[in-house]
DNA sequence: TATATCAATAGATTTAAACTATGATAAAAA
DNA sequence: TTTTTATCATAGTTTAAATCTATTGATATA
């Protein structure tokens, strides 16, 4: 039977295609690394490892049995944090995802109960885009997505945080800034600012805003939120931000935010894991957690 | 990092509950075994195995973490079987599963195809209920099944093989026996002979015929297509069989078989394997040959 | 042509997994 | 009760193999 550490050579061969680098990465020295993936090609009967001077490449047998490897390594991650997560439930590392028009926002109301309410878990947090959060939880590299649900996520285990308003930002000085609530029909030939291509935000914000008549301002796409409100700021144009980017930020004085009438646009942020993850007791504490972070919020 | 071999250890204890059986098992001494678990506890600080005397029990610790360790085995057999399918594509052992109400009928039309155009592969064939094949595929006891899909198996990836017919079965002296085309409202007020529960074809023939309004003879429950036939050869009543099942058997003389005019009752014959399964290409051969092989059996 | 890089080879060392033999304990049998 | 049997743990030894350091060999680059 194939050996775990095998499947660790191997896998860093694959990903530093240089055996010195590999075998540093794994802590041994290289001759050790050359000799055990000699044997192991020799055991499979197969060239896994194209050895041309100065560059190493993985045969495509090889790049077909790092695949298995990685999932070898990833069950074996799982034995070991399952092992560790009997011996003390809440406890160990947890590798958060969450996307950049979320986590600034959210963070502040949920790291302080996360931290006082579950010590001895250490929370890393990573924001990026939606797909690579994806790809990044299958890996194992992360363990909980805190993101707007979609359909394509099935995949994964889910729960429901909350459901998060979008309201208007105009500046002061706009047609619709006095008003207290807005309606779908108030952006019929409007201007909306809509943040660069890739970001979930956009396309949940334009799908309400093209369906009610608005344009989308072609000349701008903001890289975040922040420059979004600025430039709504400098009056030149309006647009939807996520409710909770309104709390506590820049109040009255140069932007207003107006909440629709129902039906509200809005989108549905849910906390995913992998089905089936070793840890599910510090999921469901997460996500407790949080939940009651964020009641009250969204009140009124 | 844990050891493959300590996880066969302990999986071999979770099954045998015994050092010495499970020890012979795993081809080793049973102070190799004692031994090698008790490293393992220690490096995992956790009790895996009660060890009362002539009790041998795993601890909840233990059943969390043989379950973690049969998905690492799982991954390491994926990895080992792939290196095989690497060297010689269309070879090794593959384990078939089928139901009761198919694989009599259809293993004379595929067998000898698969056994001479894919001579290097080894067939298993095991015949047993959906839902233990469903569990047998899950955890790698199986690698292929063939049997009418359902909702419930679309977890696994699906090939649709065919479309099999369902058909009337009456004794010659029935009222309907002389008829060439039976139609849904024949069925009206019928009394219908059934396969015991479990049957997947009781739930697909009894659905048509409930809703056709035709009666189940609840004194009498089939426990194989072949006792259901010789109840309708003897006149008990009359049922539906898969139309592979009336092929070269016992024909027109003591059963007549009776078409249905069109909406026929069918059932959708799939073969499922696991997503991600190594061998894809002995899962398409088979898939190819089996297509060929019952193109022109439905036909007319 | 000289040098630097990088993987392979050789030979020694260390680790740990495996074995055999035996001991301890308690249930089952006499 | 005493003996026997079943079963797991312990002790000490052997064996296998993974690892190390030192070195060689090959090739691209200066």
């Amino acid at each position: 039977m194939i050996k775990i550490r095998d499947l660790e050579y191997l896998t860093a061969i694959a990903e530093y295609k240089h055996f010195g680098h590999a075998a540093e990465a794994c802590f041994v020295s290289q001759p050790t690394l050359s000799g055990q993936i000699q044997k192991l090609e020799q055991r499979l009967k197969l060239t896994l490892i194209e050895r041309q001077p100065r560059n190493v490449m993985l045969t495509p047998a090889g790049e077909k049995l790092v695949q298995q490897a990685r999932q070898v390594l990833n069950a074996a991650n799982n034995f070991e944090e399952a092992a560790k997560a009997l011996l003390d439930p809440l406890s160990g590392d947890l590798h958060i995802g969450l996307i950049p028009t979320l986590a600034p926002y959210i963070l502040p109301h949920i790291m302080p109960a996360l931290n006082s309410n579950l010590a001895k878990i250490n929370f890393y947090l990573h924001e990026n885009r939606t797909q690579d959060l994806l790809q990044q939880l299958e890996t194992g590299k992360l363990d909980i997505l805190i993101l707007p649900w979609l359909p394509e996520m099935a995949r994964f285990e889910r729960y429901d945080l909350f459901t998060e308003p979008l309201v208007m930002a105009t500046s002061p000085s706009h047609p619709l800034a006095n008003k207290t609530k807005v309606t779908f029909d108030d952006l019929h030939n409007q201007k909306i600012l809509t943040l660069e291509d890739g970001h979930c935000l956009r396309d949940q914000a334009m799908g309400y805003c093209f369906s009610a008549g608005a344009e989308e301002d072609h000349s701008f796409r903001a890289t975040s939120l922040e420059t979004l409100r600025y430039m709504v700021a400098s009056n030149m144009g309006i647009t939807l931000l996520p409710q909770l980017a309104t709390i506590n930020y820049a109040p009255q004085k140069h932007i207003h935010y107006i909440p629709f009438e129902s039906p509200q646009p809005v989108r549905e942020i849910s906390l995913l894991c992998r089905a089936g993850y070793a840890r599910m007791e510090s999921v469901r504490a997460v996500v407790n957690e949080v939940r009651q972070a964020v009641t009250g919020l969204f009140d009124e």
